[in-house]
DNA sequence: CAGTGGTCTAGACCACATG
DNA sequence: ATGTGGTCTAGACCACTGG
């Protein structure tokens, strides 16, 4: 019998692995929870190894014994807890559940990645000169209508995204934002470049939400997997405001320590 | 056509206001998705009131002329976001969502709800002098098996509980502690009547995770709905580790200012 | 005891993505 | 064209709670 449900683009005949089990109906634990935990054996154990498919649901049903649903079910919850994610017309896959601390400020968060032995990648998926809608001119203090940048950005650990920003400058104070940007891909950079050498975080906000069929796509999420959401201030060491700051963070891979 | 589903311990007769509805099927938004909206917009205009009952899943989902899965699952979206609970056996019932604000050391959480005008009531379900185990020994930097005092309590805003805490405090700076809490039910008294006028915030973490089938039950939550984790160490003056802290919070419920 | 929510089955059609 | 996950139906039995 061959367990191989690693390597490769993963194809459909990788049902190996899930043979000869047996749930007991009617124990303590439902069944839709023994599959629950089987299939989280199989991930946390490395059989399933991250970015590998799953074999479809009718067939591993079929494997396993019971119905569609009650496999979804599973499925379901792993997916809420951001183990699993599924893709319409595609498959179920598999997703790493990096840890990331926070500390404080946040700007520590690659950093304590890194010493993770985590290769961390910075994608930005949108960066444009605007005019301060209503909640941009309040949290930052401007005119509405003042010109502004907005930056969004995906943080990956390893490959998987685990962190959405938007970000919102005032342009009158960077006025060389994007080109500095754009050839340092560096917001400290952007900083440095305009004589600030210090900034200071004026309030950070942490509430929960879940996430939208947008955050879930760039996270790799099912929607309405729980979230994270941060609200945080910067200013430069004259109480000007810099910079507002929106995150989203998969729920079950950060830890903010302050 | 009577509308009061709020009042009384509510009758499994109190179908109405969920008459006449029409979903189209096969539409942009699936079925539960409509279900979902309609029955959160009873709640958020009134309709359902706090600590009312839902007719049965029997009865409402022939009501709204679909299958009890499909009405099971919009209901499910809605425990999971903490608007609904249900009681095997008993029934699903509305649950309040009071939001809280937690200005940083969490000490001005019982204020912020006052300030909204909501009744905070602590109850303590658990006090006892133990001896500090591996974890008790490390946040307080005390040897295993030193004596400490735990406290439980459950915090509740308008009688819908949104707090869970665990806090260990070390027997031996705090000699008298269960004698004046108990007579106080303080922690802060607890303080000042050992001439601790004055204690620091060391440190907070904050993490996210899913309900326990324990603290689903104290927070009138369904087990696996999301929650916030905290856990946050106090000092006095001089440093002396005086209190470890354990939060678990309903996610939608909490907003932590920093 | 009757009513409730929790679980489970055996089908079916659809929209979607891929080759 | 095929296979995928998303949705939905019409039943059923169970364990639990309360009167």
């Amino acid at each position: 019998m061959n367990r191989s449900v690693r390597s490769q683009p993963a194809r459909q005949g990788d049902v190996s692995g899930f043979d000869g089990l047996v749930f007991r109906p009617r124990s303590d634990t439902p069944i839709w929870q023994q599959i629950y935990d089987y299939i989280l054996s199989l991930i946390d154990s490395g059989w399933l190894q991250p970015g590998s498919q799953l074999p479809g649901e009718v067939h591993l049903a079929e494997k396993l014994g019971v119905t569609r649903i009650t496999l979804r079910r599973a499925l379901q919850q792993l997916q809420q807890e951001g183990h699993l994610t599924s893709r319409k017309g595609v498959g179920v896959f598999v997703r790493a559940l990096p840890s990331a601390l926070v500390v404080r400020d946040g700007s520590r968060f690659a950093e304590s990645l890194r010493a993770d032995g985590k290769s961390v990648t910075t994608r930005t998926t949108f960066l444009e000169a605007e005019f301060a809608d209503a909640a941009a001119a309040e949290h930052l203090r401007l005119p509405p209508g003042a010109p502004v940048i907005r930056l969004r950005r995906v943080r990956a650990a390893d490959g998987q995204p685990i962190h959405i920003s938007t970000k919102v400058f005032p342009a009158a104070l960077l006025p060389d934002f994007e080109t500095v940007y754009s050839r340092r891909q560096s917001v400290t950079d952007v900083f440095i470049a305009h004589g600030i050498q210090k900034y200071r975080r004026l309030e950070t906000r942490i509430s929960g939400g879940f996430a939208t069929p947008d955050e879930a796509s760039l996270l790799a999420l099912t929607p309405g997997t729980p979230v994270f959401r941060t609200s945080s201030i910067n200013t430069d060491a004259n109480g000007n405001r810099l910079e507002w700051g929106l995150g989203c963070w998969l729920l079950t891979s950060v830890d903010f320590v302050f």
